[in-house]
DNA sequence: TACCGG
DNA sequence: ACCGGT
């Protein structure tokens, strides 16, 4: 592997795991066993190494959605997935990174941004669209004002975790009720007659497991 | 690694 | 005092 992508890959542990401010260029050098000199014949600030790293971290969130979007079956499924996908990509985001990025770095902040709205947004409002096509999905609601809306339900649940009684609901708990209730109100009659078949054949694969 | 400047 | 950059 390239010396670049070992830094992007290790500084980029770090800062998830600690935050990007409190990771110091000496930490990230000291921990790859290289000198800081090395960093910045790849890199030309601390401002672009994050950048970078934003990038390649947005890159591989991007072709989960992507994978995802090419393996379904039909819109309903599909709709299950890409919100599987949605629940695991903000739940990897971590809270005081964004914090740090939004106030310190704004470019990384920025990618982030157009994320959320090129691939998020997209991704669910082409699903509700191919729902409406086939039977599955209410044709009264506007996909791109559903899409939005559920992104921001998501999002409201990872920001405001504290606000939520946090030993009588865990967060995955609440984002499945959250996810059971917005499919609910896109569903036809047909799309909900499909949704039970899925959520048994699920059932039945958990029973067998245990 | 030591050092400077912000 | 600390940390990015040389």
């Amino acid at each position: 592997m390239e010396v670049r992508d070992k830094i992007i890959e290790k500084a980029g542990e770090l800062m998830l795991q600690y935050g990007v401010r409190t990771v110091t260029m000496d930490d990230i050098s000291r921990d790859l066993g290289i000198s800081k000199k090395t960093i910045y014949q790849y890199f030309k600030d601390k401002k672009d190494l994050i950048n970078q790293i934003t990038d390649s971290f947005l890159s591989m969130e991007r072709d989960r959605f992507g994978s995802v979007e090419t393996e379904c079956v039909d819109s309903v499924h599909s709709l299950m997935l890409i919100s599987q996908c949605l629940r695991e990509s903000m739940k990897d985001m971590k809270l005081n990174v964004l914090n740090d990025l939004q106030k310190f770095y704004p470019e990384a902040w920025k990618m982030y941004e157009s994320f959320k709205k090129d691939t998020m947004l997209c991704s669910i409002t082409r699903v509700i669209i191919r729902g409406q096509e086939e039977g599955y999905f209410r044709k009264e609601l506007d996909p791109e004002l559903m899409a939005y809306v559920r992104i921001e339900q998501v999002q409201a649940v990872m920001l405001n975790q504290h606000s939520l009684p946090r030993e009588k609901y865990t967060l995955t708990e609440v984002q499945m009720q959250l996810f059971d209730h917005f499919a609910h109100g896109l569903f036809t009659i047909e799309g909900h007659q499909l949704f039970n078949q899925y959520t048994k054949e699920k059932l039945k694969q958990n029973e067998t497991l245990n």
